[in-house]
RNA sequence: GGCGGUGUAGCUCAGUCUGGCAGAGCAUCGGUUUCAUAAGCCGAGGGUCGGGGAUUCAAAUUCCCUCACCGCCA
């Protein structure tokens, strides 16, 4: 019987720049799937590579002062080195300026066009020069482009048009029929609502610039870049060759959100008007920021994975990646995540487990893998928590790889349950020491197996060092055959000192709001300072602690109306000397026109006040720190740069109109 | 402005379809162990389920209103 064919592919990138963690990302996971179909027993072929045409790509050539094919080539280096550090298992890496790619492309062309559905038009627009695009009307703000505030100019180009218009419905009821070939659901929601508005036919030639195919038969016409490039899932598995036909009739495309559109709408047309068939699945997923926020140049935040993978090791950040962020969702990453990830599950967890095994099995049985006597309860049970295989599977069906993960995982930790459970270094019976140590290398075998797809190169050393070769997922079962010697054990994850000096400096520097603590306090009572007739000397309750505050804010409150409030403290403040009095800190009060209202809320005393994203300061401040952090009232709460001010039960009231200022 | 999503423990989230004692992991704290990479194991604290209303014997879950955040489109 031949093997299920399984196609994967990873979106072609765009080499404009160096790659980004969000293309690391995208082949982790494409990664993580192509291993475990090939655990599973399938013919997998997975494709990368790189999408190299376009105007962006000339321009940025020019800037450099290179021709473009000089700087792909160049590109194409730090793309491939990307994945060989990834450990990324592609068959094959194509590129769009291969000949095979060009003689496909160029085929199917002409092929559509053949049969009507691609015809010479012509394009009158209004053109922006500013973005180097056509605008609709309806995006202009008095006749001007509102990002370049320049009028457009209108022009007329003479174009190839595919009829893209004529697929519309097809295109709807496909996704609608088929839930499977776009996920996930809140996507192919999207998809669908777009859908609603009728659909233009689509401009696929270009005649600006020249860095393009061809369009067969002209001279002037290049291919339009998207027109071109999703060719590649065919060139790259050799179209229209037996192979091809094996492998596009079960392909799944991965990629990230901001091409779903020509994924599922304009790929499928162009399909069907190649008439070929459509891939089983596109799927879609999340995008990246870093420390919270949105990778770009100008914020300096873009993180470059080769270096990453450097500092860290391949199998850190793959599990990191995979573990972390729920599959389709957006995700965030931090090396102090990182840090706590490779530390907790990859060094404690599973490094040690392999390593207090090993040096059982060398101390007592010189390295050689004991035979195993009565199997007990606590053998038993533990074979229950080898997850299940198909369990598994159907979650890798569903996408939801970060669930496989979580269960070997817990299985792992099983492991380590079992061994503390019948205390092997106490034993002094043989034959009971070499069940669970029998026990125990052979659950490591079966984890090599399940965390081939997540950490391949660390499951690899695994193997090796219980000197067993790496099984696929038939192999991932209690057996009572293994034998064989034990190599001496290595560590397997190095743990990670976390810089304390560096995370929060950046932190600070990044955003004054970080370095406060708020937190709720109950005013419990009000004194007069005795040496100064505009200030009050309260006792709070913070909760945990009572503190002793001064405020200037007896002018506007009666101490009747202060008893009793429940307040906003500034935490972190450091002690300061009011006429004679010490001050611990200070509470939040919003000012406009002379008016003073302290800020408020009904959440328990010592409740954390925070604004979403921002994690409290841990050490003291001055008021020069405090002053720095700007904040005003909007409906009657206390915004934050657009955020307002909340602790989990709700949010900070100030009782006074909008643009008050807080202090 | 239009469409959609989200809001549950300090953090990340599950639970909502099908109403039935508010959950998991991480973090924190306490206990315990010594085979092991200062690792392992056991336990505890911590929540007005964004807010308000309605239905119900019973609401995180259903319905209505509202606030906040995110995404897509314009």
């Amino acid at each position: 019987m031949s093997k299920k064919p399984f196609y994967i592919t990873t979106a072609i990138d765009y080499p404009n720049a160096k790659p980004h963690i969000g293309h690391a990302y995208e082949k982790i996971i494409a990664d993580m799937i192509a291993r475990w179909h090939k655990l599973v027993g399938e013919d997998v072929f997975f494709l990368a590579g790189l999408d190299e045409h376009g105007q962006k790509i000339q321009n940025t050539a020019e800037k450099a002062g290179k021709t473009p094919q000089a700087f792909v080539d160049e590109q194409a280096v730090f793309f491939k080195l990307l994945c060989e550090k990834l450990n990324i298992s592609y068959s094959q890496f194509i590129r769009t300026t291969e000949k095979r790619h060009v003689k496909t492309a160029t085929e199917l062309f002409k092929k559509v066009r053949d049969k009507g559905f691609i015809y010479k038009g012509t394009y009158a627009g209004l053109y922006c020069v500013g973005c180097e695009a056509f605008k609709k009307e309806k995006e202009l703000v008095d006749g001007k482009c509102p990002a370049h505030l320049k009028a457009p100019e209108q022009v007329s180009e003479e174009n190839y048009f595919f009829k893209l218009s004529e697929f519309q419905n097809k295109i709807i009821e496909h996704i609608k029929n088929n839930q499977e070939f776009l996920q996930p659901e809140s996507v192919r929601n999207e998809i669908l609502s777009r859908l609603k508005e009728p659909l233009d036919d689509l401009s696929v030639s270009r005649t600006s610039f020249n860095w393009g195919i061809p369009v067969p038969g002209e001279k002037k016409h290049i291919i339009y870049v998207w027109f071109d490039a999703l060719f590649n899932y065919l060139s790259g598995i050799s179209y229209p060759t037996k192979k091809f036909q094996k492998y596009w009739s079960n392909a799944h495309h991965i990629i990230g959100r901001d091409i779903v559109w020509f994924h599922t709408v304009f790929w499928p047309a162009i399909l069907w008007a190649c008439e070929l068939p459509l891939p089983k699945q596109v799927f879609c997923h999340g995008m990246f920021t870093v420390n919270g926020k949105k990778m770009s140049k100008s914020l300096g935040n873009v993180i470059d994975p080769v270096e990453l993978i450097g500092k860290y090791g391949s199998d850190p950040v793959r599990y990191t990646f995979l573990r972390d962020v729920p599959a389709g969702q957006d995700g965030d990453f931090s090396e102090s995540t990182l840090i706590k990830h490779n530390n907790a599950e990859l060094a404690d967890a599973l490094g040690n487990l392999l390593q207090r095994t090993l040096v059982l099995i060398h101390k007592n049985f010189q390295g050689k893998i004991p035979s195993f006597g009565t199997l007990t309860s606590n053998e038993k049970e533990l074979e229950k928590e080898i997850p299940d295989i198909s369990q598994l599977t159907i979650l890798m069906q569903n996408n939801q790889w970060h669930h496989v993960v979580e269960q070997i995982w817990n299985y792992i930790n099983r492991c380590n349950k079992y061994i503390a459970d019948t205390e092997p270094w106490k034993q002094t019976d043989s034959t009971r020491l070499g069940t669970i140590l029998y026990t125990a290398l052979e659950h490591l075998r079966i984890i090599s197996i399940l965390t081939w797809p997540v950490i391949p190169k660390s499951a690899e050393k695994i193997a090796a060092q219980i000197g067993q070769p790496l099984g696929t997922l038939k192999d991932a079962k209690f057996k009572k055959s293994t034998h064989g010697i034990v190599s001496t054990p290595e560590i397997l994850f190095k743990k990670i000192e976390l810089q304390k000096t560096e995370t929060p400096k950046n932190n600070e520097a990044e955003d004054p709001f970080a370095k406060l603590q708020l937190k709720v306090a109950k005013i419990e009572k009000v004194d007069i300072h005795s040496n100064a007739d505009k200030l009050y000397v309260l006792t709070l309750n913070a909760g945990t602690e009572t503190k002793q505050i001064v405020s200037g804010i007896r002018p506007h409150y009666t101490p009747e109306q202060l008893v009793g409030k429940h307040i906003v403290l500034i935490n972190n403040m450091s002690p300061a000397n009011f006429r004679g009095v010490q001050s611990n800190g200070m509470l939040l009060a919003g000012e406009k026109e002379g008016i003073v209202r302290v800020a408020e809320t009904h959440a328990a005393p010592g409740t954390p006040v925070m604004v979403q994203g921002i994690s409290p300061g841990t050490t003291q401040i001055t008021i020069a720190d405090f002053q720095k952090v700007k904040l005003n009232v909007k409906n009657k709460h206390i915004i934050y740069n657009n955020t307002p001010l909340k602790t989990p039960d709700g949010l900070i009231t100030v009782d006074l109109p909008d643009g008050a200022t807080v202090r």
